[in-house]
Parts: C-alpha cells; structure tokens; sequence
RNA sequence: GGGGGAAUGCCCGAGUGGUUAAUGGGGACGGGCUGUAAACCCGUUGGCUUUGCCUACGCAGGUUCAAAUCCUGCUUCCCCCA
C-alpha cells in the first residue's frame, strides 16, 4: 500500500485500495493518453513512470490511446475549447506516442487498448443515453467549467461529454484504478460513478502531481514552451534541466529524478549548482543512458563554464541560388537555416550583437561570407551551425 | 425570437477621423552580470536588401483629401429578456 501510494497527490480512496489490494491479484490499472500531441515530455512521464512501478509490483496497466477521445479534446485545465483533431492526426500520433512510451514502460506487459474500439461502435442514441448519466449542474461544479462560465468563455456541449467518454473507457476495460494529474480529478471520479451505474466495483483514482515546466510557474507542456521532450537530445535534455529555476529543484528532484530521497536531500543541501548538475545528468540518463549523462555534463561544463564549442554541430551546405558574387550574405544563411525566422529579424540579432561567425561579432548587417568559405555561424549563445558556401 | 455589447500585433489591453507599425503590461529574443538559476540593467519584438517600400487593428464593401476610429452588410463571441 505505502509503495503504491508513494508520490501521489490523493486516492480515492484509500479503504478501498487496501481492500482490493488484499485480495492479492494484480490491479488493473488504467492510464488514458489522448494522442492530441506526438510528444511526450517529462509531464507525461510523471504518470508514466507511476505505471511503469505498478508494473514492477506486478500489476496489470492498461494504456488507453484515446482516439476518440482526442478528437473531442479534454477540457481540463483549459481556459479555452481545444481544437479537435481529426482521425488521421490521431493515428499518426498514437504510433509516435507507444514508440516514447515504450522509454519508461514495460511494453512486453502493457496491455494497449484505443478507445475507438467501443465509440467507434456506438450510435446517437447510446450517447444520448451516456449524457444521461450526468447533470449539468454536477458538471457546471467542475473548477475549469465554472471559470470559463463566469467569465463568459464559450463551452462546448461536447465538452461536456468528454469526461463521460473517458468514464466509459474504464467501464469497458473494468479498471481497479485509474491515474492521472490532479487535474484529472474530476474525470477519474466520473469513472467511479459510471461503474457503479453498470454494477461494477468503482475504479480507485489517484492522482499524480502536475510538474511544473521549466518557467517555474505554469504546467509542463509542449504548446508553452517549457517543456523538456523525452526524444529531446542529450544536450538539449541538459541544458534545458540546467534552466530549471531553484525553487523548483526539489520538486523536480521528486517527480522526475527518480533518486532515493536521502540522496535528494543531501544533493539538496549542498550547493545549488553542482545540485543542478546532478538533476540534468539524470534526467539525461533515465531517457538516453549514462554515458550520454556523463558526456552531455562534460559538454555542457565546456560550452557554458568554459565558453567553448559543443561537439556536434550541424553542417550544410547552403545552396548555390544563394550565392552572389560577393558571397552570401549572412542574413540570408540566418534565415535559410532557421537561425532567424525572417530577415527582418535576422537583421536585428545582428543590430543587437547576437550574431557570430568564427568568433566573431558581425557589425555590418551587409556581412557576406565569401564563396568557399567553411565558417562556423552562432546566433545567441547556444545556437550553432557551420556552414560551407559554395 | 427580441434587445444590448464585443472583436486591435504572440497574449492581455490602450487608442474613437489626421505628426503612427499603433501607448502600456506580460511573454519571447539579443546584450551585460551570472551558475544557460533568480534578481537587476540596456535593447529588440509585422514583412521586404530597409535613407525607402509593402501589409496590418474580425471579414467584405462604402463615406472622406485622410479611417483601427464614421456608415452598411456579414461572421464569431458574450450579456439581458423570451
């Protein structure tokens, strides 16, 4: 029990937890994943990695791609309707979301279930039938539904319907417990009702702690810009944990280090830096190894500590058509690479003195790179790009 | 079904006929400081080979020498009444 409950927020409940617990066959446990983006980041990996230790006790996850689901979209947490997707995207993220699930889950022991497979089925009147199992004002209670109401944001009927659906999902599959972020709570508890109302055993909810993305202030996720990916690269991975603000180390030590908490606290106590250090290590190790750990620390001291040069920096050669007379000129290979998104832009990274090449700072916003030239390009800090002009 | 209000740049939000890519804040980016932290300081933040030109204030038209600002229609959202 006390392993079980280890880093969740709350459980409902907890009697009967311990109930289902002692009768001694493994739980199924559900988690529901709506493919509405293909890339899962740390956020993500919190619930996962909840999955993957009751995995390793012996229970049974149940992952739920909510392909039906996602083309409603969740409302939780938004102050705003989400855009629906369409069946296709769906399909397309729900095979790159298995293939970064796979980096924290047992795969050999997964059981992996769409939630098409029972919606696609169902007629008007089933889901006539779903809504009933609801009322309005029970729905109207819910924190995100009641903001938007008040403050006159529009709210969709089928926002409605979405915590229904993901409560049917647990019917369907007779989960013992559900998971999901502190957000999800009402949802989770949608579930219990509905097996009730099919004379099942309620499903028991737990929920997880929401990380905090790299601003230090709002939710991980990918669309805000603070999020660190499980794909990202070993130096991205660092460099980004490195970014991390302190305050938010300890909880980060917590949700996605993975250490023994004695070892938490020591890291803790000593200095902030070498602390830091030791997060983005093993943040890179749980998702790339530790040799990939150990060298994106010794690149990352080398970069930023030493000012010095990463190891891998990207090439290309930039096509002929950009190439005059006199060379090419640098706000085009800015813009051409995507080290600039226009050249207005580029223009001004090279006003404001962020621009390289060789080392160098590029004064002159008429800067060529002469024809032949293999230079080495940086835009900012940590953005390189060596380049050979033609 | 009737009445009223709103729509501005990445976001929020000023601006209600004329020195204007459009006050302010947030965010982001660049520079300085540093531990790629925080705090702080400075700068930038529509596009274009940029003394200039082009495109922008929901969409489409119109009035005017001149419109984000006025008029008409449309779209979307909100509120009140039914």
């Amino acid at each position: 029990m006390r392993e079980v409950l280890a880093g969740t927020v709350t459980c409902h409940t907890e009697e009967e937890l311990a109930r289902k617990l002692a009768r001694g066959n493994p739980l199924r446990v559900k988690l529901g994943v709506d493919p509405s983006s293909a890339d899962l980041h740390l956020g993500h990996a919190v619930q996962l990695r909840f999955l993957r230790r009751m995995q390793d006790l012996g229970h049974q996850a149940v992952l739920i791609i909510g392909e039906a689901t996602a083309m409603v979209g969740d409302p939780s947490g938004k102050d705003k309707t989400r855009p629906q997707l369409s069946r296709d995207d769906v399909r397309r993220n729900a095979d790159t979301y298995l293939a970064q699930a796979a980096l924290v889950l047992d795969m050999e022991r997964l059981e992996i279930v769409p939630n098409s497979r029972w919606f696609d089925g169902m007629g008007f009147m089933d889901a006539v039938r779903l809504g009933a199992s609801m009322t309005v004002a029970r729905m109207l209670e819910r924190d995100t539904f009641a903001t938007r109401y008040k403050r006159g944001a529009p709210i969709g009927i089928h926002e409605f319907i979405y915590p229904l659906m993901q409560a049917r999902d647990s019917v369907e599959v007779r989960a013992d417990m559900e998971i999901g972020g502190t957000d999800q709570t009402f949802n989770l508890l949608v579930g219990r009702d509905l097996m009730r109302d099919a004379g099942l055993e309620p499903q028991v909810c737990v929920t997880l702690p929401i990380l905090t993305g790299l601003d230090g202030v709002q939710k991980m996720s990918k669309s805000l810009g603070n999020a660190i990916g499980l794909t990202d690269s070993p130096r991205d991975m660092f460099g980004k944990a490195m970014s991390v603000p302190d305050a938010q180390m300890a909880e980060w030590f917590h949700l996605v280090a993975g250490l023994a908490p004695e070892r938490v606290d020591e890291l803790l106590a000593g200095s902030a830096r070498e602390a830091k250090g030791a997060l983005a290590r093993r943040v890179v190790e749980l998702y790339h190894g530790s040799q990939a750990g150990q060298l994106a620390a010794e690149e990352f001291d080398r970069i930023f500590r030493d000012k010095g040069l990463p190891d891998d920096i990207p090439e290309s050669d930039l096509p002929g058509e950009l190439v005059g007379d006199d060379g090419v000129w640098v706000v085009k290979a800015l813009t051409h690479l995507e080290l600039a998104p226009s050249s207005s832009a580029a223009r001004r990274l090279i006003r404001e003195g962020g621009v390289r090449v060789d080392g160098e700072k590029v004064g002159d916003e008429q800067r060529r790179l002469e024809r032949g030239a293999n230079c080495l390009l940086q835009v900012g800090k940590r953005r390189f790009h060596r380049v050979r002009v033609p």
